[in-house]
DNA sequence: ATAAGAATAT
DNA sequence: TATATTCTTA
């Protein structure tokens, strides 16, 4: 039915690009090296805010945080003698850790572009969340996947609930797996229409899962220029430590009950930093 | 050359 | 363990 093609896409937009729900991701974890070695400046212009309703001001500056107290200087990783090492070379950015609501939107976006086109990039590009990368998903993707794969072995219907399920599948569980995730991919129906994710752009070309030309709304824009693209990959958020510049708290205080959001924590075993994208919106 | 996917490493 | 990185292949 036409009317469908029209309503699947309404269902998206309801669904999937809550500005509530994802306006919080923008995450922010530049290397402090990388941005000396790039000149970056105050780099804070930026305003993702997408959001048509009002916002509330993302706490996206989640760089450094605790760790602050340095005198205005970053922390460079000094290796104790180790060697040295450029640090403008060899530079990993810190682990993504996946929340439930990172999760969600990572499942929406799978969901919405039908199994056939959900492949990391594809993903990465609905999902627009800032500094996310491609390698990102990827990982998480065939994570999920073996996920599925062991559901379906299962039961086939029982996504939350069963037993059987490790620890680690709680994450994948809290949020629900469409159905026909579990099918099995049949390309044979078209019934899912592989949207276009307008121009996102952020910095290599959208490879065109279709033609279609949809309005997309949210839409974050970010990400200018960085230096220079190697082969390989360079997105990196902004970064935004340096001058005490202070963020604007738009308008809403918030209560000041959650003790700044821990972004930033680092791995007990390495010490390695790790980003996380906060779960403002609940599920 | 780019990206997906599986394998492997941390 | 979870996620990253590497390797192989499409």
């Amino acid at each position: 039915m036409k009317e469908d093609e029209s309503n699947w896409f309404s269902k998206w937009e309801d669904e999937l690009p809550l500005p509530e729900d994802l306006m919080p991701l923008s995450q922010t974890l530049i290397t402090p090296d990388l941005a000396i070695a790039f000149d970056i400046r105050t780099p804070n212009t930026h305003q993702p805010l997408p959001l048509n309703h009002q916002q509330e001001l993302a706490p996206v500056t989640i760089s450094t945080p605790s760790s602050q107290p340095n005198s205005g200087e970053f922390d460079s990783p000094e290796l104790g003698g180790g060697g040295g090492d450029e640090p403008a070379r060899t530079l990993k950015r810190p682990r993504l850790v996946w929340t439930p609501q990172l999760h969600k939107r990572f499942v929406d976006a799978v969901a919405h572009l039908g199994i056939k086109n959900a492949v990391p990039k594809t993903i990465m590009q609905l999902m627009s969340v800032d500094g996310l990368t491609r390698e990102n998903v990827a990982s998480h993707l065939q994570k999920y996947r073996l996920y599925l794969k062991r559901m379906q072995g299962l039961s086939s219907g029982g996504p939350a609930g069963s037993v059987g399920d490790s620890a680690t599948d709680h994450l994948f569980a809290s949020s629900p797996v469409p159905a026909h995730f579990l099918h099995q991919g049949r390309p044979n129906s078209e019934h899912y229409l592989p949207y276009v994710p307008v121009a996102a752009l952020q910095q290599q070309q959208m490879a065109a899962v279709a033609g279609h030309h949809a309005q997309l709304q949210p839409r974050f824009g970010q990400i200018g220029h960085f230096g220079s693209p190697r082969n390989g990959q360079f997105e990196h958020p902004f970064l935004n430590r340096q001058n005490p510049q202070a963020v604007h708290r738009v308008g809403t205080p918030v209560h000041s009950s959650v003790p700044a959001s821990y972004v930033d924590d680092v791995d007990s075993a390495n010490g390695r930093k790790v980003l996380t994208l906060f779960p403002t919106g609940d599920d």
